[in-house]
DNA sequence: TGCCGTTTCGG
DNA sequence: CGAAACGGC
């Protein structure tokens, strides 16, 4: 068998080994498996990872290593144009076939097509699915075109027939007993090389695949009965927070999918919340459909006339909005959560973007931008189809007049100020500062002063639409 | 997956 | 007179 030759199974959002169909497919053909990942920053359309991204890449390409050397197969890790590294493997290894999860970003599209063009004559490529429960071509409106409307898609969606049985990850791989270089992944430098931000991070999150799995259960068993409220809730723990791994391939879809609709089969009374839940992972679907079918959507508003908005230039602004100085806790709470332990929770950051697109009359891209470079879950689909929702000009977005009121919505989903107390320390113990108000603050205290009138930036904000309407 | 000013309704 | 309903932004 050692001369045998391989077979690739090339890891890219697939960082995981069970319900892997690439890496399955790779052990089924029953030759040795070289496992390889690439850090490909230099192919065209490549939006490079942020910092909290990169952060989590790095501990969990470490995870899978040890994963995949647990079961006597090596990781490969090399950077380069994805297909420039593939064909100098396949020269290295006389592999005969590549395995890999087909990707959804335009850039990511480009690869696989190129990498057709570039090997395809000389090995037998093959794409799987994986990362979606839906492949975007797959789904279509009366008309035939691709969904722009998020509740047809879902029905759409559940009128597929049901994602199948996941696989459970391959009993036996073979290794190739060849030798490959590999770069060393603390050389890539994924991780803070100066000050260490990450501090947060560690203490938040457990990467990686058995993490997930972990955290998936227990969402399951506690907080998915209560989640159809409680997951506009903050200060309580009713969210699954499974977006890194949802987005690192440390989980699939077609895993949570599963296990979800099992659950509900199980606790008739979690049904509801786990049928809210699944309605999120629907969200995810439509995001990825949305930029697959509409790829200038990272760049572009879907309705035109947004292009005449008129945004302000405000980098002072913008600045104190990242640093979470706006004196609105709720906001400010929302952006230090996220600086923390790069990640934010669905409800505030609603509210944080409704504040820096509305209140501030900032772009939604450079929302965007700062989420890319913050979030551990950043994921191209997901962030520019939810600026472009909060903006309202995306194709089923919410209407530019809903404008979030933060102290309002404090009241509303944080009225204990639990949440807004963690992250801003200077608040202290008042009984109502929160609750109440911006404008409760204690002179002494270092929180500062809301930045702007949230009334009066609401009727700017709105006479800034009428205007755009009119014309 | 809004907010707000106004109107209407019931005790 | 407060809560609920309503309609415009």
């Amino acid at each position: 068998m050692s001369n045998r030759k391989p077979v690739i199974c090339w890891f890219r959002r697939d960082l995981r080994v069970g319900d892997n169909r690439a890496l399955t497919s790779a052990a089924d053909a029953g030759a040795p498996v070289v496992a390889v990942y690439i850090l490909d920053h230099e192919s065209d359309g490549i939006r490079p990872p942020g910092g909290a991204s990169r952060w989590w890449l790095h501990q969990s390409l470490r995870q899978l290593s040890e994963t995949l050397r647990d079961r006597g197969v090596q990781l490969v890790l090399r950077r380069g144009r994805s297909v420039d590294v593939l064909a100098a493997l396949v020269d290295e290894t006389g592999a005969s076939d590549i395995f890999f999860s087909r990707a959804y970003e335009a850039g990511e599209v480009s690869i696989e097509h190129d990498l057709n063009r570039r090997l395809g004559q000389r090995v037998a490529l093959h794409r799987c699915r994986g990362q979606l429960l839906f492949e975007p071509e797959t789904l279509s409106n009366a008309s035939g075109q691709p969904y722009r409307v998020f509740t047809p898609f879902y029905k759409g969606a559940m009128r597929e027939s049901a994602p199948s049985e996941p696989l459970d990850a391959p009993s036996k791989l073979l290794d190739w007993d060849g030798q490959l270089a590999s770069d060393d992944l603390d050389a890539w430098q994924l991780e803070p090389t100066g000050p260490d931000w990450a501090g947060g991070l560690r203490q938040t999150w457990q990467v990686g695949e058995a993490a997930a799995m972990d955290r998936l259960e227990g969402f399951l068993d506690a907080a998915a009965q209560d989640y159809k409220t409680g997951r506009d809730r903050p200060d309580q723990e009713s969210t699954s927070r499974l977006s890194p791994y949802l987005h690192f391939g440390e989980i699939s879809p077609r895993q949570v999918w599963h296990a979800s609709t099992a659950a509900a089969v199980t606790s008739p009374a979690a049904a509801g919340g786990i049928e809210a839940f699944l309605r999120e992972l629907i969200w995810r679907e439509f995001s990825a459909h949305l930029l697959f079918h509409w790829p200038q959507l990272t760049e572009k508003p879907l309705r035109p006339e947004f292009e005449r908005f008129p945004w302000r230039e405000d980098p002072e602004s913008l600045r104190t909005w990242q640093q979470g100085r706006t004196g609105y806790p709720i906001v400010d709470a929302g952006m230090r959560e996220l600086w923390a332990t790069g990640w934010m929770h669905n409800r505030v950051r609603m509210i944080v973007a409704s504040f820096l697109v509305k209140d501030l009359l900032i772009h939604w891209r450079e929302g965007e931008a700062w989420f890319w470079d913050t979030l551990v879950d950043a994921d191209l689909a997901n962030n520019v189809a939810s600026w472009q929702w909060v903006a309202g000009s995306g194709a089923d977005a919410a209407p530019y007049f809903r404008v979030f009121n933060p102290t309002l919505q404090s009241k509303r989903y944080d009225p204990d100020g639990v949440y807004a107390r963690r992250w801003i320390p200077e608040l202290g113990h008042a009984p109502d500062a929160l609750a109440d108000g911006p404008q409760v603050t204690s002179p002494e205290s270092a929180y500062p002063e809301p930045m702007i009138d949230h009334a009066a930036a609401r009727e700017r904000a709105l006479a800034a639409y009428a205007a755009l309407r009119d014309t």
